[in-house]
DNA sequence: GTATCAAGCGTTATATTATTACATTTCGGA
DNA sequence: TCCGAAATGTAATAATATAACGCTTGATAC
């Protein structure tokens, strides 16, 4: 189980690597990334926080590749159905996958202080979510997991 | 683990039973359960499937208790601080809380053919996201657990 | 090559969800 | 009975999201 978001680590390989995934996996897929939505993809890449629909828009306005919202849904809804973003539902945003070409299913970890979004890879439903829709006869096709609350760095110090 | 919304029940039992206890834990709480509080959360627990607040409003203006928008947003904020009312945020709706009275930490399982949408109660947070927020040293403060999917009912049947 | 078709994009308008702000009323406690 | 906090009424607006429609592009078939 692997948490991305938190800790430090080098961010700028972490975003080249990232889109080089996205890259492999538009093209394994037979998705077209273009211009547009590598630029969205970039910008989600950017930090790892999550980014309003509005957000997103302003940037690609302010760069001249789009004023309206669709432009911004549009992109968002295609990494979000490629598997290169996800949407966080707590907060009507959305961030970039941390765990991009592993099946995963992705959990997050929302600091209401700092903003920062952790991507935690646990590969199965097998938590409380999988015990409770196997004993209702529940069949998943998606989940929502999300916690809020403080990340370490947010946390009050007990050491002085 | 009792998953409520499902199961075929006496549904008469769970509205009183729900609404009696709504009204202990607002004496207990010393919260006010008005007028308009307690008729959204009548309207919430008509049907154990989630409602938009401009549903909601719909109906407390059909009766003459509010036509503005935070009426509505009102009563259900107080509902949800209350621990009588949960939202869910995949659909950003409410839903009468289905396990009043107990300690609990809610997960949902949603049909997207029927929209019912069963409470699941299960203590702690020990599944997954538990595990996931210990690895990373994450205080959690809330937590959104929702599946989407299909219910027992609405599950193409296998036997003729 | 060029006709065809689907995917992508530009743009306008509108729908849905949610909050801010401020005046007024209600209600319990001093 | 007076005071102050909580609740409510109401208008305005913000934030998020989608529908609809026509144009452009780019791949494929002929
Ligand atoms: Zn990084
Ligand atoms: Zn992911
Ligand atoms: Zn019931
Ligand atoms: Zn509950």
């Amino acid at each position: 189980m692997a948490t991305i978001g938190f800790e430090t680590h080098d961010h700028h390989a972490c975003v080249s690597d990232t889109m080089a995934k996205a890259e492999q996996r538009c093209a394994a897929l037979d998705l077209r990334l273009t211009p547009v939505r590598r630029r969205v993809l970039e910008l989600l890449l950017a930090e790892h926080r999550a980014h309003g629909a509005y957000d997103i828009l302003a940037h690609l306005a302010a760069e001249g590749l789009g004023t309206q919202p669709p432009v911004a849904y549009r992109a968002l809804d295609f990494l979000v159905k490629a598997g290169c973003a996800h949407r966080i539902e707590a907060l009507n945003a959305y961030i970039a996958c941390a765990h991009l070409g592993q099946d995963h299913t992705p959990a997050f970890l929302i600091c209401r202080s700092c903003q920062s979004v952790a991507e935690s890879d646990t590969t199965l439903t097998d938590g409380r979510l999988g015990k409770a829709a196997r004993a209702a006869g529940f069949q998943i096709e998606h989940t929502v997991v999300e916690a809020q609350g403080l990340c370490p760095a947010c946390q009050p110090q007990d050491t002085l």
